[in-house]
DNA sequence: CTTTTTGATGCCTGATTGTTATCATTTGCC
DNA sequence: GGCAAATGATAACAATCAGGCATCAAAAAG
């Protein structure tokens, strides 16, 4: 029965009911005029309902066919509508990605990738998650999350990756600390130093960076405190309980009684990258790759400024930065 | 291209997703897998879009293949409600009618019909207007009402009716009338009493009929007053300006100051018909013409008690035809 | 009364759809 | 590791279906 309940018979029948002839609606439709004599006969047959009611000079619609005339053309236009939809789909332009994030992310180039790619892509909608790396390589293969941004460097098998910024480390000192009075700090000043970090279990992506490094300077640092987080690292260096070492992205993040330094002789980078599975291909998350790949500012400057994108020192010094200026020309 | 976007295909697409297996979607579809293939295939090409990815043991949905099974869900119920309704349409369960209606019809036997008619079919919308016999007969040739109620009798070619209510007259008297006195009058005793009607232009059928009796009474009537309508009628025989002849329905409308009393020697009937067009079938106008015709208190009751359905003056005592009564048992 | 127009019908052809048989590949089992 | 089972794809053939052409019957137009 629902045989001929067919589109092509609906595209016929919404012809003639609009045309109110038979020959008519052939012409319109480019077919002959028994065709669409059948067409209506087999959708009256099946239906088992009078559509039209033509007398050899009369053709109009029963009510029936009137009802059935507006359920077609609804139903014609929803299936362009899903086409529509379909093709939007397969091109990434509608969809759906769940994005898992790391502060150093989220402080440094995310917050203007997703800017852009919400502008190019309105209709795609964007879930993000707060995780710490490991947690983001569980979830990305659990398909729990499609794109993570994790402290680098990665290399797991399945996952492709992409750097999204490069940053050097900066050294966070509280402000009545002596080193302040340098303009860029040698790293080799910190041995000794009481050191603040974030919990070994939670930070251990960036902790293996920070240890190598100061291994590489011959000390092992003296961890004091281990905070859940950056806003607890700079508590607590703002409180005097030590020093600590953080990314770049820490200028966007101002705290009153806390000082921010670059290293003058370590030009280590803490790579944040984008990752997400080799296989399970979705056109949303590779339209959200290319976002994060084509981001002019990454393109162009990710090796000359790794973190491009990011607040600097002197851009910080038109809000709330003159004081560490004015305690670098006091030196 | 929209040629393989049929409802088969869907149907096919739909059992292909929730099985994710060609070979159960085929058995549920009850037929052999390489069709199932072909029209997955077939779908794919005509979308430009792959809806599945398959591997040799596991079938999943892409991004647009999870879009496209939605809309085919939906569309799939759009479809068979479509079906439904067209069918509730040719069965008159769902449509219009428009309906013509004179004092007569409104004050007799039309609300409790209508009633009826809206408890059976309350998804036929039903619009009344209110017309005199003669406009109503134009309208339904013009198309513009489906049923009309009209003062009979009724003989037009092209159109068919059925009589509603078939009422005797009845005399309407200021209360302060000799002729109230009597529980009916002798219709003879009108004879030289000035009348009060209605407009010639708009009640010539009902005036038809009274002139007639008259003359079969041996007396021509004098009209001194011509109201628009019946409650216009009612208010100058209050005022004392004459006497009027009105049908039975008259019991249904209650005046200050006026008497209404049966005719004693008189078993003329004014019959009030529905009425409708023989050609233009239409399903709901059918199925309120049978529930004009099945109305029970009509089917066994319009022979005996013409103005079946209608307050008689005895239920109007209980509510304020006291005063008539007392008036009757002071004879 | 003839001509024209309209929708319907019969028959034929080509296209679409379905079936059977078979293949390549992967998974599970011994 | 090798064999059997299961899966989706493909080819060849058969059945069904839709469209075209020729034609008909009825009604309107002239």
């Amino acid at each position: 029965m629902h045989r001929t309940c067919d589109l092509r018979y609906m595209r016929y029948f919404i012809a003639v009911a609009e045309e109110l002839n038979f020959r008519r609606a052939a012409e319109r439709l480019h077919v002959a005029q028994p065709a669409i004599s059948r067409a209506i006969r087999d959708l009256e047959s099946d239906l088992e309902t009078r559509l039209l009611e033509r007398t050899n000079r009369r053709v109009e619609l029963t009510d029936a066919g009137q009802v059935f005339l507006e359920g077609c053309r609804r139903l014609a236009g929803d299936i362009e509508a899903l086409i529509e939809d379909t093709v939007r789909a397969r091109d990434g332009e509608i969809g759906h990605v769940r994005i898992g994030y790391t502060d150093f992310a989220i402080n440094g180039a995310l917050p203007a990738v997703l800017q852009a790619f919400r502008a190019r892509f309105p209709e795609v909608s964007v879930d993000l998650v707060h995780m710490v790396t490991a947690t983001q390589l569980d979830a990305l293969r659990r398909g729990e999350i499609d794109v993570g941004f994790v402290t680098g460097p990665m290399a797991e098998p399945g996952l492709e990756h992409l750097v999204v910024q490069n940053e050097r480390l900066v050294v966070v000192l509280p402000e009545t600390h002596p080193l302040t009075r340098l303009p860029a700090v040698p790293l080799g000043k910190l041995a000794g130093e009481p050191f603040v970090t974030g919990q070994a279990a939670h930070w251990q992506h960036f902790l293996s960076h920070m240890v190598r490094i100061c291994h590489g300077f011959g000390f092992e640092p003296r961890v004091v405190q281990e905070a859940y987080n950056s806003e607890g690292i700079f508590g607590l260096v703002a409180a005097n309980m030590g020093i600590s070492l953080h990314v770049e992205g820490a200028h966007n993040h101002i705290r009153r009684g806390v000082a921010i330094r670059p290293l003058s002789d370590c030009d280590h980078r803490v790579p944040t990258e984008a990752i997400w599975r080799s296989d399970k291909p979705s056109a949303a998350r590779e339209r959200f790759i290319e976002t994060v790949a084509g981001w002019p500012a990454m393109q162009e400057e990710k090796n000359t400024h790794p973190a491009a994108g990011l607040a600097t020192p002197a851009s910080l010094d038109d809000h709330g930065g003159q004081r560490n200026q004015e305690a670098d020309e006091s030196l």
